[in-house]
RNA sequence: GGCGCAUUGGUGUAGUUGGUUAACACGCUGCCCUCUCAAGGCAGAGAUCACGGGUUCGAGUCCCGUAUGCGCUACCA
């Protein structure tokens, strides 16, 4: 059988993380057994639908390296298809038309509105099922919808038995017929509705896995109502755990704002397989009894396919590794912290973006790091040229301390540029406390000056010497050189910052008078 | 209101047919390393497995109920 899955979002905004992450549990499924990973554009709601939306999925998806197969779909150019097979089940006695005049309702209140309506008809003992026009003459109901009467079709639902199947995640489900209202398949003005939409979609798509949200779960039963009604065969359906805010609260746009959305990851510096490697640990989780930890069942060893206790999964890993039935149930809280800076996103994303950072093959991350710098006006032509070598030298010389892309053109500023700032909580600790540094410091530089070759090794030599003979402290030059040449209090070995940073800068940076001039 | 789904330390999760002190990752604390900060190493705090019953010699694991959260219930998607 050929596999075939769809990611089909809405283009009513950004796209947000658990669209994403729906994206990767489809394309890891797709590449995984071999099947084809298709997108969709659900934009039948043409009030809400924005180009720049769809701009925002694709660039998304992109971003994350999730390419999909064959070409994108727009659920709106299927419209009158949709429309001609509602009119189909019409005629099929499947459907009825519904002449019930429309009921305007506010957006705002909608749930409101669905309780008291319910209560209500529980009260007085209607049953959604006693639409009047349910049962109507076939040739009534042709006579007044030939007349111009506005109609929209409904589909006309079993009264007895009830509706079921297994859902990959949740297992099996089960709904009584009574509990499955009469649907509206097609609007009174013609416009085709979501349930009957993605149904035709999906079959004409070919897709055979349907895996999406678990807010979909409830609504799958009226979608097999619709297979059944066409003849076309049930695809396979898991519905994913939902991921939520840190007070438990359903994930919004409007409330959480940028946190939530895709782009603001790539914005922030984050490196695409580290973000993708921390979604699919949302609601998925590998087969430990493959970790080496647990390398021997039954007298037989296991491969030993993972280290022990890692969380850090390549792309490539993470389909080998991927399974449908390692999804689980409960929803996922994503953690972060709306006021913290240091923690604006859960801190595990933070930390595995470190952690690809500082390990991820220099030839990787360069051109990443180059991105960077060249958005911020740091980049220079020669680093690509007789200073590479140089480049990926700084680059991973920094790199192990940082964070996120942007902590390159931040922190790692004075590497690039000599329009740098100076921190003043650094000048303060490391060079103001102590008054002799305005005249040592120049001198430190004179003697630095003479180092021949303008080595890490060379550079401590002459230091410690100079520190022995000015009686004092090395660790106080040193400190105090880091923040003259980086304007920081913190930062890799100052030995191998002297010598990335070479004799020149060096020298010019420990005689400047910033740190008196400025404070 | 009805129906559905979920519930293991702060967060993400493991715990596959019920069986010794509930495991791992992130975060947190302390120590080591050290020119700072990270990284790394070591040690540690933190969970009566939502609550209440039941089945059993024995339950996080099975059953029932309650609570809480979330979802669906729309001529939204």
């Amino acid at each position: 059988m050929n596999i075939r899955v769809r990611f089909a979002p809405s283009p009513t905004g950004y796209l947000h993380i658990g669209a994403a992450r729906s994206a990767l549990f489809n394309w890891l499924f797709a590449r995984k057994v071999g099947g084809k990973f298709l997108l969709r554009i659900e934009d039948t709601d043409l009030q809400r639908s924005t180009d720049e939306s769809v701009a925002s999925i694709i660039e998304g998806l992109e971003w994350l390296g999730l390419h999909y197969d064959e070409e994108k779909v727009f659920q709106s150019d299927n419209a009158e298809k949709h429309r001609a097979a509602a009119r189909k089940l019409v005629e099929e006695g499947k459907a009825y038309r519904d002449f019930t005049p429309k009921e305007q309702r506010a957006d705002a209140n909608v749930k409101q509105n669905i309780a008291d309506r319910a209560r209500a008809h529980a009260a007085e003992g209607i049953d959604h099922r006693s639409n009047p026009f349910r049962d109507l003459a076939k040739g009534e109901s042709d006579r007044r919808a030939a007349a111009g009467e506005p109609f929209a079709i409904r589909l006309k639902v079993a009264r007895d038995g009830s509706s079921r199947f297994t859902d990959i995640v949740y297992g099996e489900q089960e709904r009584a017929y009574s509990e499955i209202e009469d649907l509206v398949l097609l609007r009174s003005d013609g416009h085709p509705l979501y349930n009957l939409s993605v149904v035709l979609d999906d079959i004409e798509m070919g897709i055979t896995h349907v895996i999406r949200g678990q807010d979909h779960l409830t609504n799958t039963h009226k979608q097999i109502l619709l297979y059944h009604a066409f003849g076309a065969d049930v695809p396979q359906f898991a519905h994913l755990p939902l991921i939520l805010a840190p007070n438990k609260a359903k994930l919004s746009k409007r409330k959480h704002g940028e946190v939530v959305s895709l782009t603001t990851y790539r914005d922030r510096g984050f490196v695409p397989d580290a973000f993708v490697n921390y979604l699919a640990l949302l609601g998925w989780s590998p087969d430990t009894t493959r970790y080496p930890a647990q390398i021997v069942r039954d007298n037989q060893e296991v491969r030993p396919n993972l280290e022990p206790g890692t969380e850090i999964f390549s792309r490539q890993r993470l389909i080998e590794e991927f399974s449908l039935d390692r999804i689980h149930k409960s929803p996922a809280v994503f953690n972060f912290h709306e006021n913290d800076p240091r923690h604006w996103t859960d801190d595990k994303a933070l930390w595995m973006n470190a952690e690809y950072i500082r390990t991820m093959p220099l030839d990787e991350l360069s051109p990443m790091v180059k991105d960077e710098l060249r958005a911020e006006k740091l980049w220079r032509e020669e680093y690509d040229d007789d200073e590479s070598e140089w480049f990926v030298k700084v680059v991973d010389l920094i790199r192990q301390r940082f964070f996120t892309l942007k902590d390159f053109s931040s922190q790692g500023r004075a590497y690039f540029s000599e329009d740098f700032d100076l921190e003043e909580a650094a000048v303060r600790k490391n060079i103001l406390k102590e008054p002799k540094l305005k005249e040592l410091l120049p001198q430190l530089a004179d003697r630095l000056d003479q180092v021949e070759p303008f080595t890490a090794a060379n550079v401590e030599a002459a230091l410690r010497v100079f520190a022995e003979e000015s009686q004092q402290k090395a660790g106080l030059f040193i400190n105090a050189s880091r923040t003259m040449l980086t304007g920081q209090a913190v930062g890799p070995s100052m030995f191998d910052v002297f010598e990335i940073m070479g004799r020149e800068r060096s020298v010019m940076r420990l005689r400047s008078q910033r740190p008196w001039n400025e404070f």
